[in-house]
DNA sequence: ATTTTGGGCACT
DNA sequence: GTGCCCAAAATT
């Protein structure tokens, strides 16, 4: 008699597989997402081949069945092939990276409609601080209990109350109703020639459901978007889904009036701050192939396509594309094995393509497609270095005279400026004249920051807040505390010393952090109602405003500072990007950038605006380290709460490590960020020959190393962060 | 991850 | 013997 056996991934990284029986009338395949027991609880998990999926067996009659099968399309054998592929090759457990496909969790089962609540108008009896709280923050919210206890910061007994005096109404919403419909043809838009050259090959592409990666090399303002829109374009017309992956998701709006405008509707959003309905409605359409164009950060990467037929990596050079928590991948990396296991194109865009995505393309591995001009005549910036070294701004000032005196002249014609700095906040340390403490963080070895704006003091690693006191906590004076160094606050207070009639706008994540108020300042821009714009990398992205004709670079070394192997690269890409901001309507821009090394090669390449220049020096200085793409890196980090627990474990490891020609090792040593919230963190560097097999070093190199349970032991493959 | 178990120990 | 705490084992 045979017994219909099934294995397992479980949808959680501690449990290895699992093998069930498969229930009588319960039909299941490959990909099946399925609900079992475990113990007395229950578990999510995906029916996998056996033979991809090795586990010691257990007899049949030892078996528990199958409770019940998820009402969502099977996994399909691509996706399961991705799934493998990313746990193999950052040295992740499967399920983790599967729970980034399933996603929605909880949301998947349950019922099609839910209770959803928002304001009814009313007032309660009795007002209380929570209450009055909850009603201001709620205003215009729609969402369920949970979620509104979340946003306005009350527990979800003070709005169940609520509910009970009717203030807050029920609002019952068809969970799964579906979303409108994309038109490949709602607009035509003229393209250049160089435009429609690498449009017609994109196009191609598509059309032949082959993997094909392209490296759309394009110089700032060049119509990018709207050259990979064609490809988009003819993705609908097949009936395939797009997926368009974007580095910062809080600044899509102008990417999605682009969209709107092209195709006649919004496409759908995906990122890791979406509403449990939102999820599941988003998550389904994409399952069952309603969904025709998703949007996404990375997260976007892994969900359960039906029919996907294009990937677009937009500004594929971002270093956010990398996840640093949880499973450590890249989603420009992943991006292009998804499409190679899906047989489709998949289009790396940027105008600084990262070192690797060149080199691919000049080894021929990717095609590449260049737009070497910017479109509708538009010229490149002009660019000049200041010299911070001969052109000192003075105490307390950050902006050299050539930069004010660019600044006053484009005011008075009536012209935008923007300054790129990128430091949050007010003044990155603050400390004591007298005793000369300094404010750090408890839970990290980092400085506290100044935001004036919010009148905290913030660490911007673990996220703790406390308010500036009054006199110093070492020595007890009073108003002794000074702010040392430039943030984007402070450099806007001296804009406005320099322009007291200038209209200022500060755009940093804490100023932009929704997508209404990204809107708001578009408008604003585009209104001319915005003299100066100040701002952190946010501004380097994407924005587009035709008035905009002078950019000042306030510190172009900043970079350059610390141990980051890409750091010439990351300086390169920034300076290049935010100075592609300017002169992009009909009058020509001017790039001002200080710095105190004129005669870096990053910075001299900048000045010369010779990006060959740069990319082959910053090659050969690659090739001489051994890094990428002539060699790999990796990181192990050792953590816990205990210092010297991290410590000993981290010791440990590194005494038994393996000796071999072609896989350097370093440390183990205290992390750059010795303390990161609350974990005490030791760090190995792998530095390995391309020849090497480095992922089967350091899994075999780990499996022989125990470690009590406080201490986590982290890989991370192609590391960015030396932090 | 969460639940169950079992050993060691103090207390009755 | 019983209750309690904690570590280790099991979960299919």
């Amino acid at each position: 008699m045979s017994i219909n056996r099934a294995r397992l991934l479980v949808m959680n990284a501690a449990l290895g597989p699992l093998d069930y029986r498969v229930p009588e009338g319960m039909s299941v395949e490959y990909g099946s997402v399925v609900v079992a027991p475990l113990g007395p609880r229950q578990i999510m998990g995906i029916v996998w081949e056996e033979a991809k999926l090795p586990a010691h067996s257990v007899p049949d009659e030892k078996l528990r069945p199958l409770l019940g099968l998820v009402d969502v399309p099977p996994i399909r054998a691509e996706l399961r092939r991705l799934i493998e592929w990313t746990a193999d090759y950052y040295i992740a457990p499967m399920a983790a990276v599967a729970r980034m496909v399933i996603s929605s969790g909880g949301a998947l089962r349950g019922p099609a409609t839910m209770t959803e609540y928002r304001l009814s108008g009313g007032m309660p009896e009795r007002m209380t601080p929570q209450r009055e709280a909850a009603l201001e923050a709620l205003e215009g919210e729609q969402a369920t209990i949970r979620e509104l206890a979340g946003i306005a910061g009350v527990s979800e007994g003070v709005l169940r109350g609520l509910v009970n005096q009717g203030v807050l109404e029920p609002v019952e919403v068809d969970v799964d109703r579906p979303y409108p419909r994309a038109a490949p043809g709602h607009a035509v838009v003229e393209l250049s020639e160089d435009q429609q050259a690498v449009a017609a090959r994109l196009v191609e592409a598509v059309q032949a459901e082959e993997f094909a990666p392209f490296l759309l090399d394009g110089v700032t303002g060049s119509g990018k978007t709207e050259t990979y829109f064609e490809a988009v374009a003819q993705a609908l017309r097949q009936d395939r889904q797009v997926l368009v992956l974007l580095p910062e998701i809080a600044l899509t709006e102008a990417f999605l009036s682009r969209f709107e405008d092209r195709f006649g509707t919004a496409p759908i959003v995906w990122h890791s701050s979406l509403k449990s309905t939102e999820r599941r409605r988003a998550w389904r359409a994409i399952a069952s192939g309603e969904a025709q164009v998703v949007v996404g950060a990375r997260s976007a990467l892994f969900l359960p396509y039906a029919n996907l037929g294009l990937i677009v990596v937009d500004e594929a050079h971002e270093i956010s594309f990398k996840q640093e928590d949880g499973v450590r991948y890249n989603a420009r990396d992943v991006a292009v094995m998804r499409s190679h296991f899906e047989r489709i194109p998949v289009v790396l865009a940027s105008a600084t393509p990262a070192l690797e995505s060149l080199h691919m393309a000049d080894s021929g591995t990717y095609e590449k497609l260049v737009l070497p001009s910017r479109y509708g005549g538009a010229t490149l910036p002009t660019i000049k270095l200041v010299n911070l070294t001969e052109e000192q701004p003075g105490r307390g000032a950050w902006i050299a005279a050539p930069l004010r005196a660019a600044l006053e002249d484009r005011l008075e014609k009536g012209e935008q400026s923007l300054l790129f700095l990128n430091r949050r906040g007010y003044a990155p340390l603050t400390l004591c004249r007298n005793c000369g403490f300094r404010f750090q963080c408890p839970n990290c070895s980092a400085w506290l920051v100044e935001h004036r704006l919010s009148r905290r003091l913030s660490c911007h690693h673990c996220g703790h807040e406390t308010k500036p006191p009054e006199r110093c906590p070492e020595c007890g004076e009073e108003e002794c505390l000074v702010a040392c160094g430039p943030g984007v606050e402070r450099i806007a207070d001296e804009v406005a010393e320099i322009l007291p009639d200038a209209r200022v706008a500060l755009v940093t994540s804490d100023t932009i952090n929704s997508p209404e108020k990204a809107a708001e300042f578009v408008a604003q821009a585009e209104a001319k109602a915005i003299d100066v714009i100040v701002g952190t990398q946010l501004v380097t992205k994407g924005f587009h405003f035709p008035e905009l004709t002078l950019v000042g670079v306030i510190d172009a070394d900043l970079g350059l500072e610390g141990g980051d192997l890409r750091a010439a690269e990351r300086t390169y890409q920034q300076v290049a990007q935010v100075a592609g901001r300017a002169g992009r309507g009909s009058k020509p821009g001017e790039v001002l950038i200080q710095t105190r090394h004129p005669d870096a090669p990053v910075i001299a390449a900048l000045e010369a605006g010779d990006r060959d220049a740069f990319y082959e020096a910053e090659t050969e200085s690659r090739r001489h380290a051994g890094a990428p793409p002539f060699g790999r890196w990796a990181a192990i980090i050792v953590s816990s709460e205990d210092d010297s627990e991290a410590r000993e474990a981290a010791n440990r490891i590194g005494t038994t490590r393996p000796f071999l020609d072609d896989v350097m090792i370093l440390g183990p040593a205290p992390a750059p960020l010795a303390l990161l919230r609350n974990r005490y963190r030791y760090r190995l560097l792998l530095n390995a020959r391309r020849t090497a097999n480095l992922q089967a070093v350091i899994r075999d190199w780990l499996r022989q190393v125990d470690h009590p349970p406080g201490v986590r032991v982290g890989v991370d493959i192609d590391p960015y962060s030396f932090v």
